[in-house]
DNA sequence: TATGCACGCTTGATAAATTTAGCAAAGCGG
DNA sequence: CCGCTTTGCTAAATTTATCAAGCGTGCATA
């Protein structure tokens, strides 16, 4: 009952809010549309404005947020998306990101593993 | 042509990526489901780890990114969703030969790999 | 051997986002 | 007035994400 309530009203504000973007730059929803290079259709465009949209996708807040220059993370906020963004307190701690929760094994057992990676690796070299 | 191509990829990229961790952290598909507290579905899961979802919600990605300990951000880039501005090129620091790129792999190769996993890990138990 | 169960996976349905096509009102020059 | 264009909007169609339920397999244990 509230989430939906809520949702609407994330809506309608978001929505407000980016058309008083709109129409203090002066611009038509086709002028936008145009803009964007047609990833954000002017119908639709009119649809998130009237609170039509409960979660525009991120690629459709980022167009706009570079066409009226506004800081994306603040749309991202006003759609009801996670908000402290991304850099925080991710950094620091070792490259966790892009490997493999390898740290559980042991010594020997992660050399075998390695060896046994570049063995699969050398019969094929897809880099 | 080329974006449904390049979109497939990304989603299979993401996939893998999303599977290495959780079988990393040695967890089943219903484990992260009950880790999220029932917001992503063991099915979900299942068809986003083998890249039949093209573009995963936000709040997907938050959820995971949680449960796997990765940043946040880092799997919005890679769903395909607009880079966070701050473009942290930490990329090569891990000199680390226990850190590597699984999503290099071909499906083959990764599942062999994971067989071989799963076959170190089932000698040495899980803490 | 049978039985149960945990696992990964597929299927079918539903809801929400986004596009396409087009309408009605308002403006404007001829 | 009259045609032409622009603008905002919306109904219908399409796409996509997501879920709930069920299937099949391997693996254990009785």
């Amino acid at each position: 009952m509230s989430e939906e309530e809520v949702a609407k009203e994330r809506a309608e504000a978001l929505g407000a809010y980016l058309k008083s973007q709109r129409l203090g730059a002066s611009l038509t929803l086709r002028d936008v549309e145009e803009a964007t290079e047609k990833s954000v259709s002017n119908a639709y465009l009119s649809q998130l404005e009237n609170g039509k949209i409960h979660k525009p996708s991120p690629n459709v807040l980022h167009a706009l947020s570079m066409v009226y220059q506004i800081p994306y993370a603040k749309l991202m906020e006003r759609a009801g998306y996670v908000s402290p963004a991304a850099t925080r307190k991710d950094s620091e701690k070792h490259g966790q990101a892009a490997t493999f929760a390898i740290e559980n094994l042991s010594k020997e057992e992660e050399s075998e593993l390695l060896k046994f990676l570049s063995y699969v690796r050398s019969k094929k070299g897809k880099p």
